[in-house]
DNA sequence: GCTTCTTTAGAACAAGCGTTCGATGGTACG
DNA sequence: CGTACCATCGAACGCTTGTTCTAAAGAAGC
């Protein structure tokens, strides 16, 4: 059902979204995905041509298509393996704490760092659609897509249970999520900040709020 | 330095994006900027062509450059307007508080309510970028939002102050906006909800967070 | 050296792009 | 009726798009 040249495996646990199943053409491949992924992520699917792909990638433009069926294949590609990769990478983090909090703040810390060592995946996984495939490719990412934010909502029912906690779970989960995928917009504060700490200020942001548990007055 | 056809007016104090000085051709322009708005927030700037701005507004291709510039025109006629109208309401709603707990609030329930309304110009603001243009005009865009940040920046100060909050402020804005403008992303929870509630959940996720004040322990 | 398979890319394709031109019908006014 | 201006649009322009075709260079085995 893989529409790559090459069958892609599910990649279990590897943290590299441009890492699959060993074939002679897989390092290319992954060269080709990492130029796709940083084009797309600057100037957008749309506003990127196959020819800035090539010209990125280093590879001639008609050499793109012995590896990849065409450009809505090398979206698809990218936003699979990412959202794959989120996922074994959150599972990963997850397993090694039990406290509802705890996991939330690992949470959170997976998806910074992650989002930090992969911005232009990450980027293209939340920012951009494809809009020519009528595919079924676009559903299966969605879903995998929720079967991610389902993890996390998982997460916030357990946090809301223990705290009583009054927002909605699958709001508070968007919210969340809107913090993440935050920047490069708006304001745009020079958010050069250690993961760590970031990941930390969006968790006690989420969690305790801007006035940090004081001024706990409710009209 | 006005590069419509129309020279326009700072369209003091009205809400919609879509209204300029008076002039003969002044209507059809923004039938034609709304529909721009529409195709723009769904298919992307690069992603729509003008002939699909033709077809959606009713107006034939080449008679769209009656009324404008070009494509690129189209945008920045778009975001300046609507910056312009978020800018002049947010003035208007602020100016009836003086709390600065309670300006937050409305400057909150104003983003929200003029983002519920116009819809696809907030989008279009929020997401879209040109990618064609040299032009002075981008940054005359970026400089008009770096103001309305600017504005939300000053009442987070003065919350700041009041409770002693530990979350920087300009980090906490780009936090607040990510959550206004949020959904349309990862899990889409349908949220139809109400202005005045969705405005209020976000107000009190952001100030007192998840877990409501409560549960207030910091490590 | 010959054959076979993999990898590369230049050239060309039809389709679509943003934009311009020239012509046309419609009012308004003398 | 005639003239001037406003509004509109079909047709065409040159250019870029995603994709395919065809050929050739390199590696491998005999």
């Amino acid at each position: 059902m893989s529409d790559e040249t090459t069958p892609t495996t599910p990649l279990s646990g590897t943290p590299s979204p441009a890492a699959s199943a060993a074939s002679p053409r897989a390092p290319k491949l992954e060269t080709l995905l990492a130029a796709a992924a940083t084009t797309f992520a600057t100037r957008g699917y749309s506003g990127t041509s196959m020819r800035d792909i090539a010209h990125d990638s280093g590879i001639s433009l008609s050499g793109i298509y012995y590896y990849t069926r065409g450009k809505s294949s090398l979206l698809y590609e990218i936003q699979s393996r990412t959202i794959d990769a989120l996922i074994a990478s959150a599972a990963q983090a997850l397993s090694t704490v039990t406290k509802p909090a705890d996991q939330l703040l690992q949470f959170v810390e997976n998806h910074i760092s992650y989002s930090n060592d992969h911005p232009a995946f990450v980027r293209v996984l939340s920012h951009e659609t494809a809009p020519d495939g009528t595919d079924e490719r676009r559903e299966a990412v969605e879903l995998k897509r929720h079967e991610y934010v389902k993890v996390l909502r998982d997460i916030l029912d357990r946090v809301r249970q223990e705290y009583a906690a009054p927002v909605p779970t699958s709001f508070a989960a968007d919210m969340l999520f809107a913090m993440m995928s935050g920047p490069r917009q708006w304001g745009v504060s020079d958010t050069e900040l250690n993961v760590g700490i970031a990941s930390r200020l969006i968790y006690d942001l989420f969690v305790h709020g801007f006035t940090g548990g004081a001024a706990a007055t409710r009209p």
